[in-house]
DNA sequence: CCTACCGATCGGTAGG
DNA sequence: CCTACCGATCGGTAGG
């Protein structure tokens, strides 16, 4: 990718984080990099394609992720921490797309819609094989896997709500919070 | 509100779920009730309307709600828990309307949108209060409480997600699982 | 990378 | 509640 087009990308997905993907414009993208709005189309193809290929490049690291963890971990508790800690990792590393990616997936065109939700189903997958393992070796809780895994994904997202990327917590002390608070609660258990 | 009135919100709130508030025209509205465009005006003021009276209604109920609970409880833990249930009841009496309101709320004019940030950041004070109560007690793990109530409030609102209001679980027995899981967590701790 | 422009569609109004 | 319509704006193209 050019640095122009990178450029524009970058530029692209701050706006629609701020404005959602409808309410930005081709000509507001094209006068944030300083050119005409017909100029965009020599480095992109369509408005659509912005948000498709940052949903997808998105889409195919947390399948990696996801993917690794359960290749080279056996333990249920690692496992899941470790997937965490990946999921965290592309969340803060790309928070503007993030954004994208989680609340703007729906104006994907219909074809590209159906493949999104079904990748996605899959990651979730995913993480019910580790919920069901950790439960099989007693280390979880008996769960409902569907509740628990939208559950864990909803706590792990809201990340991009608060982390700054400047602040004090790095990327992998935000898992180990996370991690935390999924798998031990809030009760204090010390009392 | 007449009932031609609710047909229109309940009908524009289903669309705006399903395609965001920006992709749905007042013609998609018009003819998904059988009007024209033109007509839906002599009912209400214009698009935004549906998206602010959503918005603010569903912001009183949620303000109701924190505001009797921190009045009624005293012990943090069960004033948690009552928390979690007001806050449930209203998410699954109102699926799209909360679905727009979570997800469409940036749509709101700037004087509106202020409005509902600086009540939503009142809201979240309402748990903040819980939490720090709670720590003081000793009851609750110690906390960023910011985090904390950012984590919970997704987890609670990820219920609109998976929620279905013909199954088998209450509302009420949807506020004990997000309860049990926010305060114990998903280790197994009887091993 | 720009000028010039198009067809489509939008929220909303006038007038009945 | 409808017909008729408007001004604005959109994503995108032609041609250079």
């Amino acid at each position: 990718m050019s640095p122009r087009k990178l450029e524009i990308f970058q530029t692209a997905l701050s706006l629609m984080k701020s404005k959602g993907y409808a309410n930005t414009t081709m000509r507001d993208i094209a006068s944030a990099v300083n050119m005409e709005a017909a100029s965009l189309y020599n480095h992109i193809t369509s408005k659509e394609d912005l948000l498709a290929i940052t949903c997808f490049d998105l889409a195919n690291q947390f399948e990696k992720g996801i993917l690794e963890v359960n290749d080279i971990y056996f333990d249920a508790k690692e496992k899941l921490r470790m997937a965490i800690e990946a999921h965290t990792q592309i969340l803060t590393a790309n928070l503007d797309a993030s954004y994208v990616f989680l609340h703007e997936w729906r104006h994907l065109s219909a074809d590209k819609l159906n493949e999104f939700k079904q990748r996605r189903d899959n990651y979730e997958n995913g993480f019910i094989e580790i919920l069901k393992l950790g439960e099989n070796e007693g280390v979880f809780n008996e769960v409902d896997e569907k509740f628990v895994v939208i559950t864990i994904l909803s706590t792990l997202n809201a990340t991009i709500e608060w982390y700054k990327p400047n602040g004090s917590l790095s990327p992998k002390q935000v898992a180990q919070k996370l991690s935390d608070f999924i798998l031990n609660g809030l009760l204090n258990t010390k009392n």
